[in-house]
DNA sequence: AGGTAAAGTTACAAATAAGTTACAAAAAAA
DNA sequence: TTTTTTTGTAACTTATTTGTAACTTTACCT
């Protein structure tokens, strides 16, 4: 399981590495902002993220703001910044917990330990004979390997992603369409839609109308 | 929503009770183990509970391990003991958080609602023989389905939202229609009641003459 | 009580959203 | 390059949804 650390303190990498390491995490860390940017690009699966604020290149608040948060990797503050308004905006803004430094590295790990609990999700997940695998993304239908495109998978994805919760076709184009940079039409989610939907034996998704889609366990 | 405080110190009881109540919630607070012991017999529902170790007839953390953990509320504790093995096994017992005293009160909210926002489960509203899932945003009348129009569905999640408060038609007109764009006249929303009544097997939704339309719970 | 304004009711034509199909441009793969 | 796949749009169809008008009933006021 990997564990990125965004920290330019020599010291407390080499703290964490070997007490993290020695709790069967694989720890990365880079020391820059920029650094994290080109890590980012190589689609390396992170499980958490331990940011710190005061960086070399930059403000790690303004950098989980916009390039994190989207990614929806859980993020532990570990920073000097005790000053109370950056720690709410932190914890109000999506980070999942804050530490000050000077931090007791097993609470540190205790921490860490508690919110990989908590974001432990289910990577495969099966409705009705459809099953989507999220680490392999990969679609099976009745065990039988079933061929999206990039756009239908990622759509198909996000539905599974919210079972039991109505997407809006707002969000869809929100969420698909920010990716590619396009400019897109709502009808455009209609043909996807029923591009995803000729592809599976069954239908899974539920229509809503003037709202969204749904797909349902059971 | 109610909140739990166990403590004794009657300065912070006082500011959390200031403070939480302005953010809408209820605090109850408690300040020996044996009171809140006394309080749970009566089994008024609590959503959180914040927890203080030191506490004159006993230890909290004991308190925890025992009684609290198996009701399974998520818990803060906030306490002056800043001891890394009592941090460390606190939040390995299944604490939810763990802040140490002095806190900031603007923290320990914006922690209190990340800890809410985590545990809330369904977002199901019954009124009578109706319920209304917000998130599959499906409407069911004693346990079968009703099948509701785009606006029909927003009007009356609309109400149910705002259970035991009246909307005005004029909040509707706003909130309903601001959506599609379109400019309406009053008796629109008249006609749609009326559907959405129709479409109900018991009519939960009370005019008020001049004002508006509630829902009441009960 | 009766007048009055607000809300309820009904029916209908226009508007619309989602489903569908086909196609050309763009991107990716060969 | 050529070929194939992917993507976005446009045009069409459908059943549904929507807004209004005209009329009736209800609740509240003096």
């Amino acid at each position: 399981m990997n564990i990125l650390l965004i920290e330019d303190n020599l010291t407390i990498i080499k703290g964490l590495k070997y007490a993290l390491e020695k709790e069967n995490y694989h720890l990365i860390s880079k020391m820059t902002i920029k650094n994290a940017r080109e890590f980012f690009q190589e689609n390396i699966k992170i499980a958490l993220i331990i940011l710190d604020i005061t960086l070399p290149d930059g403000n790690g608040l303004y950098f989980y703001e916009d390039t994190i948060k989207k990614m929806n990797i859980p993020t532990i503050f570990l920073t000097a910044v005790a000053k109370e308004e950056i720690v709410v905006k932190s914890l109000n803004l999506g980070a999942e917990d804050y530490l000050t430094k000077p931090f007791s590295t097993k609470e540190l790990i205790a921490r860490v330990q508690k919110v990989l609990l908590r974001s432990k999700k289910k990577s495969i997940i099966e409705v009705q004979n459809i099953k989507f695998d999220m680490d392999k993304m990969l679609v099976y239908d009745n065990g039988q390997i079933i061929d999206f495109s990039p756009l239908e998978l990622k759509i198909l994805q996000l539905l599974f992603l919210n079972l039991n919760k109505v997407v809006s076709r707002h969000v869809i184009l929100d969420k698909i369409w920010e990716i590619t940079g396009n400019d897109v039409d709502d009808h455009t989610v209609t043909v996807y839609l029923k591009r995803i939907r000729g592809k599976l034996s069954t239908d899974i998704i539920e229509t809503i109308k003037g709202i969204g889609y749904r797909i349902d366990e059971k």
